[in-house]
RNA sequence: GGGGCCGUAGUUCAGCGGUCAAGAAUGCCAGACUGUCGAUCUGGAGGUCGCGGGUUCAAAUCCCGUCGGCCCCGCCA
């Protein structure tokens, strides 16, 4: 045995014991004739100590070899610190061991940035030392509070039943969505298996296959370009369930969040989630992806400026656009300077600037204050919902989708000076999204969820001839204005599945292709059923207060896709690209 | 496909046309030290200023290109 205990284990308990323990240097405080040595791993520190008179020559010699980061196996008895020397800052301050030999299991050169740190390294450094950087305590942390929560989630989805399947990897292009990562078969040359950018068909293929509660933590893959909250592969919880509607996915959803963010994390979580329709988080919100730690709504002012004698909104009111903005309710952490940045801002967004009204107590203060009557003025402030002594309003005029996104950003412009607590987590479902939505570029009605969404149940009259005005059984989970998860109720019958693809116009022979084998299975006793799934990374990017989703992975990609520890993607034998009977043809530039 | 920011000792950064044949902190190396825990003290080493080209009497500094990283738009059913 090389180790009796870990390095955070040990206490005054353990007084007189004689212990092995095994570990990285972190850190040797060399006095001359008193050594002390902190033994590292990934449960603690405990301070190793020695002096000469202790110790044969040769082993006190052998200790003044040792640098940091050499990985050593010490071999001591616990001692109890003298009262003044207590460490609080460890788990194990109150002791140390005193040393009597020590192995060295493998040296370490000096390492290319500190395990201790303060200040932040380098990126590609630390994505090159990927395990340099896994033993500071920050993506360790990550790691590990990763884990505890997938444990959490399995024993709540196996407590009710749910059974864990795996899917293939090596699948099938599908044509809709995101772009297909591509391998090519060579037993099939020509042809080429795609990763899976969800196991959707197959969580539904386990529905017609009696499976009635699915779930797999499943990794997807999506060819699309990165951002910070988006890797080439990441990992969804995935989840079907069968004989079920809506309100069963969804409070089986929060009682699954509520279960394992509470075990894992100090989060306390509120359930049910609120729940906003698709059409009013667009009116209030201007996104489906909403940050209800706000607590800010538009307000419409089209109304009261209708009446007012204001040319430049008349005459956006004339043309049919809106005037709509939004009160701040500690308005002295706006400045004329901060509103004179913002009226940038919209106007380099296309508008013709901003509108604001500073309202301090009885008093207003407004570019527009000689043209604002009194009656307008209070039914102004009548629209607002906190009506301080000391509030701003901002808001701007012009076409409506515009007026809506304008102010979404202008919002996320102000979010840091507003949001009151960091710390907060605020779940919001939206629900009732339309089940398709027209692309202007490629002129066709494509899904807005996936093509297997079931259309509400009342819509499927209108399906064919006013397909746009069709609202979907989808619902979204959204956290602090992330997206972290979506799904819907699944079409079960075949013969709408075909409407559905041939109105977002996929041919017969194209659908049949890609889907056959699911619209056969449809054919065979496909019992009604749905699903979500949840971004496990993006949910603990969040949960952890991550800025990058690359803080919760163990080896995540650049923005390039770039694996920078271990090069990839690199390039392949010649021999193997024959085999598979592909030849590369980069066209220069 | 496009826009923005960044690249200077091992690390984090400063320097942004001229006493810079580049500097701080930290780390590293050597020595001293028996109660430290961000040890302390003394001394020392350490740089293709990402790479290539240009402008200039003079470039880490300005310009162009290129490579790499980050953020964003497009894209991500």
């Amino acid at each position: 045995m090389i180790r009796t205990h870990t390095c955070n284990e040990l206490s005054r308990k353990n007084i007189g014991e004689k212990v092995k323990l095994c570990g990285w240097v972190h850190s040797i405080r060399d006095h001359g004739n008193l050594k002390f040595i902190d033994l590292r791993d990934r449960y603690g520190i405990t301070q190793i100590v020695c002096s000469p008179e202790e110790v044969s020559e040769q082993i006190w010699n052998k200790l003044k070899e040792l640098k940091n980061e050499f990985v050593i196996s010490v071999e001591g008895f616990v001692v109890g610190r003298p009262e003044e020397t207590i460490n609080k800052k460890i788990d194990t301050g109150e002791i140390e061991v005193k040393l009597i030999d020590f192995v060295v299991l493998n040296e370490s050169k000096n390492l290319p940035f500190e395990i201790e740190e303060k200040e932040k390294i380098n990126e590609t450094l630390r994505l090159k030392y990927r395990y340099i950087d896994m033993r500071k305590s920050g993506l360790q942390k990550n790691l590990i509070k990763r884990s505890d929560f997938l444990f959490y989630v399995r024993e709540f989805l196996k407590k009710e039943n749910f059974v864990e399947i795996e899917t293939p990897i090596l699948t099938k292009s599908t044509p809709e969505g995101a772009r297909d990562f591509i391998v090519p078969s060579r037993l099939n040359p020509g042809k080429f298996y795609a990763l899976p950018q969800s196991p959707q068909l197959f969580k539904q293929i386990l529905m017609i296959g009696g499976f009635d509660r699915y779930y797999q933590i499943a990794k997807c893959f999506r060819d699309e370009d990165l951002r910070a909250d988006r890797q080439p592969e990441f990992t969804q919880i995935d989840i079907e369930m069968s004989f079920i509607e809506e309100e069963d996915i969804i409070s089986m959803v929060e009682n699954l969040l509520k279960y394992a963010i509470e075990k894992t994390f100090e989060i306390k979580v509120e359930i049910p989630f609120k729940k906003i329709s698709y059409n009013n988080a667009i009116e209030k919100y201007g996104t489906d992806t909403p940050d209800m730690r706000l607590n800010i709504e538009f307000v419409d002012l089209t109304k009261v400026f209708e009446k007012s004698e204001i040319r430049i909104f008349t005459e956006i009111i004339e043309k049919k656009g809106v005037i709509k903005g939004f009160f701040i309710k500690d308005g002295e952490k706006i400045s004329l300077k901060n509103i004179e940045e913002y009226n940038e801002f919209v106007k380099n967004s296309g508008g013709n600037g901003i509108g604001w009204i500073r309202f301090k107590g009885e008093e207003i203060q407004s570019p527009l204050k000689k043209f604002l009557l009194e009656d307008i003025v209070s039914e102004i402030k009548n629209l607002s919902p906190y009506k301080t002594s000391s509030e701003v309003l901002l808001f701007l005029g012009g076409e409506k989708k515009w007026v809506n996104e304008t102010l979404k950003n202008l919002i996320d412009k102000i979010k840091e000076k507003l949001i009151e607590q960091k710390e907060q987590f605020s779940f919001v479902w939206i629900v009732d999204f339309p089940l398709f939505e027209y692309n202007l570029e490629e002129k066709r009605i494509q899904s807005v969820h996936h093509p297997f969404t079931s259309p509400k149940i009342d819509d499927i009259k209108i399906l064919e001839i006013e397909p746009l005005k069709v609202k979907s059984r989808a619902y979204d989970i959204v956290l602090n204005g992330i997206e972290i998860g979506g799904g819907s109720i699944r079409i079960n019958k075949r013969e709408i599945q075909e409407k559905i693809f041939k109105i977002i116009g996929l041919e017969e022979k194209i659908y049949l292709e890609r889907f056959g084998f699911l619209l056969e299975a449809l054919e065979y006793g496909a019992p009604p059923h749905g699903g979500i799934a949840i971004g496990l990374d993006r949910l603990l990017m969040i949960l952890l207060g991550e800025e990058s989703i690359r803080e919760t992975i163990a080896f995540p990609k650049t923005q390039k896709g770039v694996c920078l520890l271990t090069d990839a993607p690199g390039d392949v034998e010649y021999n193997l690209l024959k085999e598979n009977k592909i030849r590369i043809d980069i066209s220069e530039k």
